[in-house]
DNA sequence: TTTATAAACGCAACAATGTTGCATAATTGT
DNA sequence: ACAATTATGCAACATTGTTGCGTTTATAAA
Protein backbone atom coordinates (compact mmCIF):
# COMPACT_ATOMS: atom_id res chain seq x y z
CA UNK A 1 0.00 0.00 0.00
CA UNK A 2 2.59 2.40 0.97
CA UNK A 3 4.75 4.64 -1.71
CA UNK A 4 8.11 3.82 -0.38
CA UNK A 5 10.45 6.99 -0.89
CA UNK A 6 14.21 6.83 -1.61
CA UNK A 7 15.18 10.10 0.07
CA UNK A 8 18.84 11.47 0.43
CA UNK A 9 19.47 10.42 4.05
CA UNK A 10 18.24 6.67 3.37
CA UNK A 11 20.38 6.26 0.45
CA UNK A 12 22.88 7.47 2.60
CA UNK A 13 22.31 5.08 5.35
CA UNK A 14 21.75 2.41 2.88
CA UNK A 15 25.15 3.07 1.38
CA UNK A 16 27.25 3.05 4.38
CA UNK A 17 25.71 0.22 5.92
CA UNK A 18 27.14 -1.61 2.21
CA UNK A 19 30.12 -0.70 2.20
CA UNK A 20 31.62 -1.09 5.42
CA UNK A 21 32.69 -4.74 6.18
CA UNK A 22 31.05 -5.46 9.32
CA UNK A 23 27.57 -4.72 10.94
CA UNK A 24 27.00 -1.20 12.47
CA UNK A 25 25.49 0.27 15.57
CA UNK A 26 22.71 3.21 14.95
CA UNK A 27 25.28 5.26 16.94
CA UNK A 28 28.31 4.52 13.89
CA UNK A 29 26.14 4.73 11.86
CA UNK A 30 24.29 8.18 12.63
CA UNK A 31 28.36 9.49 13.52
CA UNK A 32 28.72 8.72 9.66
CA UNK A 33 26.08 10.25 7.86
CA UNK A 34 27.91 13.71 8.64
CA UNK A 35 24.69 15.35 10.18
CA UNK A 36 22.66 14.64 7.11
CA UNK A 37 19.65 14.00 9.12
CA UNK A 38 18.60 13.60 12.91
CA UNK A 39 19.43 10.53 14.93
CA UNK A 40 15.82 9.99 15.32
CA UNK A 41 15.63 9.60 11.25
CA UNK A 42 18.40 7.48 11.33
CA UNK A 43 16.20 4.56 14.13
CA UNK A 44 13.55 5.32 11.81
CA UNK A 45 15.44 4.74 8.06
CA UNK A 46 17.02 1.61 9.62
CA UNK A 47 13.39 0.34 10.74
CA UNK A 48 12.44 0.92 6.86
CA UNK A 49 15.56 -1.01 5.61
CA UNK A 50 14.53 -3.83 8.10
CA UNK A 51 11.23 -4.14 6.94
CA UNK A 52 12.07 -3.95 3.09
CA UNK A 53 14.95 -6.38 3.42
CA UNK A 54 17.64 -4.50 2.63
CA UNK A 55 19.90 -4.80 5.39
CA UNK A 56 19.23 -6.94 8.65
CA UNK A 57 19.29 -6.78 12.19
CA UNK A 58 22.14 -8.88 15.01
CA UNK A 59 21.97 -8.00 18.25
CA UNK A 60 25.52 -8.26 19.41
CA UNK A 61 26.12 -10.02 22.89
CA UNK A 62 26.44 -6.72 24.65
CA UNK A 63 22.59 -6.31 24.06
CA UNK A 64 23.78 -3.37 21.27
CA UNK A 65 21.51 -3.90 17.93
CA UNK A 66 23.70 -4.20 14.60
CA UNK A 67 22.75 -3.69 11.09
CA UNK A 68 24.35 -5.43 8.15
CA UNK A 69 23.40 -5.78 4.44
CA UNK A 70 21.60 -8.60 3.05
CA UNK A 71 23.72 -8.88 0.16
CA UNK A 72 25.07 -12.72 0.33
CA UNK A 73 22.30 -14.01 2.21
CA UNK A 74 18.63 -14.19 0.35
CA UNK A 75 16.12 -13.60 2.88
CA UNK A 76 15.63 -17.29 2.54
CA UNK A 77 18.97 -18.21 3.08
CA UNK A 78 18.51 -15.95 6.20
CA UNK A 79 15.82 -18.35 7.15
CA UNK A 80 17.67 -21.44 6.61
CA UNK A 81 20.32 -19.89 8.76
CA UNK A 82 23.50 -20.92 6.77
CA UNK A 83 25.24 -18.18 8.23
CA UNK A 84 26.71 -16.33 11.49
CA UNK A 85 28.51 -13.90 13.42
CA UNK A 86 31.32 -13.14 14.88
CA UNK A 87 31.67 -10.60 17.58
CA UNK A 88 34.63 -9.58 18.91
CA UNK A 89 35.01 -9.38 22.33
CA UNK A 90 38.09 -7.09 22.20
CA UNK A 91 37.03 -4.48 18.64
CA UNK A 92 33.74 -4.92 19.79
CA UNK A 93 33.19 -5.51 15.98
CA UNK A 94 30.60 -8.04 14.23
CA UNK A 95 31.45 -9.60 11.39
CA UNK A 96 29.30 -12.32 8.92
CA UNK A 97 31.00 -15.15 8.54
CA UNK A 98 28.93 -17.64 5.54
CA UNK A 99 28.77 -20.93 4.83
CA UNK A 100 27.77 -22.10 8.31
CA UNK A 101 24.65 -24.57 7.94
CA UNK A 102 23.56 -26.22 11.56
CA UNK A 103 21.08 -28.78 12.51
CA UNK A 104 18.09 -27.90 15.20
CA UNK A 105 16.66 -29.88 17.42
CA UNK A 106 13.65 -28.23 18.32
CA UNK A 107 10.48 -29.98 19.85
CA UNK A 108 7.93 -29.83 17.06
CA UNK A 109 5.58 -27.17 19.49
CA UNK A 110 7.68 -24.72 18.59
CA UNK A 111 7.19 -22.74 15.47
CA UNK A 112 10.63 -21.35 14.10
CA UNK A 113 11.07 -18.19 12.58
CA UNK A 114 14.81 -16.84 12.64
CA UNK A 115 17.93 -18.55 13.83
CA UNK A 116 20.66 -16.04 15.33
CA UNK A 117 24.23 -17.77 15.92
CA UNK A 118 26.44 -15.62 16.99
CA UNK A 119 30.11 -16.72 18.37
CA UNK A 120 32.18 -14.56 20.65
CA UNK A 121 35.79 -14.51 20.70
CA UNK A 122 38.88 -12.79 19.22
CA UNK A 123 38.50 -11.71 15.47
CA UNK A 124 41.88 -12.18 13.15
CA UNK A 125 43.27 -8.30 13.18
CA UNK A 126 42.76 -8.24 16.95
CA UNK A 127 44.87 -11.31 17.65
CA UNK A 128 47.62 -10.08 15.78
CA UNK A 129 47.94 -6.63 17.63
CA UNK A 130 48.13 -9.05 20.90
CA UNK B 1 40.91 -13.29 47.55
CA UNK B 2 37.48 -11.73 47.85
CA UNK B 3 35.29 -13.40 50.44
CA UNK B 4 31.42 -14.30 48.61
CA UNK B 5 28.48 -13.28 50.99
CA UNK B 6 25.53 -14.89 51.22
CA UNK B 7 23.00 -12.05 51.59
CA UNK B 8 19.07 -11.74 51.30
CA UNK B 9 18.40 -9.96 48.90
CA UNK B 10 21.34 -12.31 47.05
CA UNK B 11 19.44 -15.27 47.86
CA UNK B 12 15.74 -13.88 46.83
CA UNK B 13 17.53 -13.27 43.53
CA UNK B 14 18.77 -16.25 43.05
CA UNK B 15 15.84 -18.22 44.06
CA UNK B 16 13.61 -16.49 41.79
CA UNK B 17 15.96 -17.29 39.31
CA UNK B 18 16.15 -20.79 39.66
CA UNK B 19 11.93 -21.21 40.01
CA UNK B 20 11.21 -19.65 37.23
CA UNK B 21 10.94 -21.35 33.82
CA UNK B 22 12.03 -19.14 31.39
CA UNK B 23 14.94 -16.40 31.72
CA UNK B 24 14.52 -13.00 33.12
CA UNK B 25 15.65 -9.65 32.43
CA UNK B 26 16.89 -7.32 35.61
CA UNK B 27 13.10 -5.85 35.01
CA UNK B 28 11.23 -8.66 35.80
CA UNK B 29 13.63 -9.87 38.43
CA UNK B 30 13.69 -6.65 40.07
CA UNK B 31 9.48 -6.31 40.52
CA UNK B 32 9.76 -9.69 41.49
CA UNK B 33 12.59 -9.18 45.27
CA UNK B 34 9.43 -7.21 46.31
CA UNK B 35 11.42 -3.86 47.17
CA UNK B 36 13.87 -5.78 49.37
CA UNK B 37 16.60 -3.86 47.79
CA UNK B 38 17.81 -1.35 45.13
CA UNK B 39 17.38 -1.69 41.68
CA UNK B 40 20.93 -1.07 41.10
CA UNK B 41 21.51 -3.82 44.02
CA UNK B 42 19.89 -6.59 41.66
CA UNK B 43 22.31 -5.12 38.67
CA UNK B 44 25.26 -5.86 41.30
CA UNK B 45 23.73 -9.26 42.18
CA UNK B 46 23.26 -10.35 38.93
CA UNK B 47 26.69 -9.58 37.74
CA UNK B 48 28.22 -11.71 40.85
CA UNK B 49 25.86 -14.21 40.41
CA UNK B 50 27.37 -14.50 37.02
CA UNK B 51 30.90 -14.70 37.69
CA UNK B 52 30.61 -17.35 40.53
CA UNK B 53 28.81 -19.26 37.52
CA UNK B 54 25.60 -19.61 38.96
CA UNK B 55 23.40 -17.63 36.39
CA UNK B 56 24.42 -16.77 33.01
CA UNK B 57 23.69 -13.58 30.55
CA UNK B 58 21.85 -14.39 27.87
CA UNK B 59 20.99 -11.86 25.21
CA UNK B 60 17.72 -11.56 23.73
CA UNK B 61 16.72 -10.78 20.20
CA UNK B 62 15.82 -7.66 20.98
CA UNK B 63 18.84 -6.56 23.07
CA UNK B 64 17.54 -6.84 26.33
CA UNK B 65 20.19 -9.07 28.64
CA UNK B 66 18.24 -12.38 30.52
CA UNK B 67 19.13 -14.03 32.89
CA UNK B 68 18.94 -17.65 33.45
CA UNK B 69 19.70 -20.72 36.30
CA UNK B 70 23.07 -22.58 35.27
CA UNK B 71 21.62 -25.97 36.31
CA UNK B 72 21.39 -28.07 33.27
CA UNK B 73 24.53 -26.77 31.99
CA UNK B 74 27.88 -27.18 33.49
CA UNK B 75 30.31 -24.09 32.26
CA UNK B 76 31.88 -26.57 30.49
CA UNK B 77 28.44 -27.74 28.70
CA UNK B 78 28.18 -24.16 28.13
CA UNK B 79 31.41 -23.34 26.17
CA UNK B 80 30.28 -27.06 23.79
CA UNK B 81 27.33 -25.14 23.02
CA UNK B 82 24.31 -27.73 23.07
CA UNK B 83 21.82 -25.91 24.42
CA UNK B 84 19.74 -23.47 22.42
CA UNK B 85 17.59 -19.69 23.55
CA UNK B 86 14.15 -20.22 21.93
CA UNK B 87 12.79 -16.15 22.07
CA UNK B 88 9.19 -15.83 21.36
CA UNK B 89 8.36 -12.77 19.41
CA UNK B 90 4.51 -13.21 21.10
CA UNK B 91 5.35 -13.34 24.34
CA UNK B 92 8.41 -12.18 24.79
CA UNK B 93 9.73 -15.30 26.58
CA UNK B 94 13.00 -16.77 26.74
CA UNK B 95 13.57 -20.64 26.61
CA UNK B 96 16.51 -22.45 27.01
CA UNK B 97 16.16 -25.75 25.24
CA UNK B 98 18.55 -28.91 25.47
CA UNK B 99 20.31 -31.21 23.08
CA UNK B 100 21.52 -29.14 20.68
CA UNK B 101 24.74 -30.20 19.31
CA UNK B 102 26.27 -27.77 16.56
CA UNK B 103 29.36 -27.68 14.42
CA UNK B 104 30.69 -24.76 13.30
CA UNK B 105 32.35 -23.49 10.30
CA UNK B 106 34.72 -20.83 11.20
CA UNK B 107 38.08 -20.22 9.61
CA UNK B 108 40.96 -20.80 11.99
CA UNK B 109 42.17 -17.63 12.66
CA UNK B 110 39.54 -16.54 14.44
CA UNK B 111 39.68 -17.13 18.38
CA UNK B 112 35.98 -18.64 19.44
CA UNK B 113 35.33 -18.49 23.35
CA UNK B 114 31.41 -18.97 23.18
CA UNK B 115 28.61 -19.81 20.84
CA UNK B 116 25.10 -18.28 21.69
CA UNK B 117 22.11 -19.70 19.63
CA UNK B 118 18.71 -18.25 19.52
CA UNK B 119 15.73 -19.16 17.86
CA UNK B 120 12.96 -16.73 17.59
CA UNK B 121 9.40 -17.90 16.95
CA UNK B 122 6.38 -18.19 19.13
CA UNK B 123 6.23 -20.72 21.82
CA UNK B 124 4.06 -23.57 22.31
CA UNK B 125 2.00 -21.50 24.87
CA UNK B 126 1.42 -18.82 22.23
CA UNK B 127 0.21 -21.41 19.45
CA UNK B 128 -2.30 -22.15 21.69
CA UNK B 129 -3.21 -19.17 22.12
CA UNK B 130 -3.71 -17.81 18.75
C1' DT C 1 29.91 -12.33 72.21
C1' DT C 2 32.28 -8.58 70.50
C1' DT C 3 34.96 -6.35 67.08
C1' DA C 4 37.41 -5.28 62.80
C1' DT C 5 37.22 -5.32 58.00
C1' DA C 6 35.98 -5.76 53.56
C1' DA C 7 31.84 -6.81 50.98
C1' DA C 8 27.38 -5.26 49.91
C1' DC C 9 24.04 -1.68 49.84
C1' DG C 10 21.21 2.76 48.99
C1' DC C 11 20.84 6.84 46.84
C1' DA C 12 21.57 10.15 43.51
C1' DA C 13 23.21 11.26 39.37
C1' DC C 14 24.56 10.09 34.87
C1' DA C 15 24.97 7.72 30.21
C1' DA C 16 23.50 5.22 26.28
C1' DT C 17 20.02 3.53 23.47
C1' DG C 18 15.66 3.63 21.70
C1' DT C 19 10.64 5.62 21.21
C1' DT C 20 6.64 8.90 20.49
C1' DG C 21 3.86 13.01 19.15
C1' DC C 22 3.28 16.61 16.33
C1' DA C 23 4.09 20.30 13.24
C1' DT C 24 6.76 20.98 8.94
C1' DA C 25 9.22 19.63 4.74
C1' DA C 26 9.93 16.89 0.75
C1' DT C 27 9.01 13.17 -2.76
C1' DT C 28 6.23 11.12 -6.14
C1' DG C 29 2.20 10.06 -9.17
C1' DT C 30 -1.10 12.60 -11.65
C1' DA D 1 2.44 22.30 -10.83
C1' DC D 2 -0.41 20.17 -7.43
C1' DA D 3 -2.20 17.10 -4.13
C1' DA D 4 -1.46 13.40 -1.25
C1' DT D 5 1.09 11.21 2.01
C1' DT D 6 5.68 9.81 3.23
C1' DA D 7 9.61 11.36 5.61
C1' DT D 8 11.84 14.57 8.73
C1' DG D 9 13.19 17.60 12.84
C1' DC D 10 12.70 18.68 17.31
C1' DA D 11 11.57 18.08 21.90
C1' DA D 12 10.41 15.26 25.28
C1' DC D 13 10.26 10.90 27.33
C1' DA D 14 11.16 5.77 28.44
C1' DT D 15 14.09 2.01 29.40
C1' DT D 16 18.20 -0.19 30.51
C1' DG D 17 22.43 -0.10 32.48
C1' DT D 18 26.56 2.31 35.12
C1' DT D 19 29.32 4.99 38.61
C1' DG D 20 30.73 7.36 42.92
C1' DC D 21 30.47 7.65 47.56
C1' DG D 22 29.03 7.44 52.20
C1' DT D 23 26.69 3.93 55.13
C1' DT D 24 25.34 -0.65 56.53
C1' DT D 25 26.07 -5.47 57.21
C1' DA D 26 27.96 -10.24 56.92
C1' DT D 27 31.69 -12.90 58.26
C1' DA D 28 36.02 -14.37 60.39
C1' DA D 29 38.87 -13.82 64.11
C1' DA D 30 39.62 -12.30 68.87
Amino acid sequence: MAIIRNTIAKKAVFEIIQLNKTAMSQTEIFAKVNNICDRVTVYRILERLVKEVKIHKIVNINGVINYAPCNSCSHEQHLHHDHLHFSCTTCKKLTCIADNHIELNIPSNYQVAEVFLTVSGICPDCIIMA
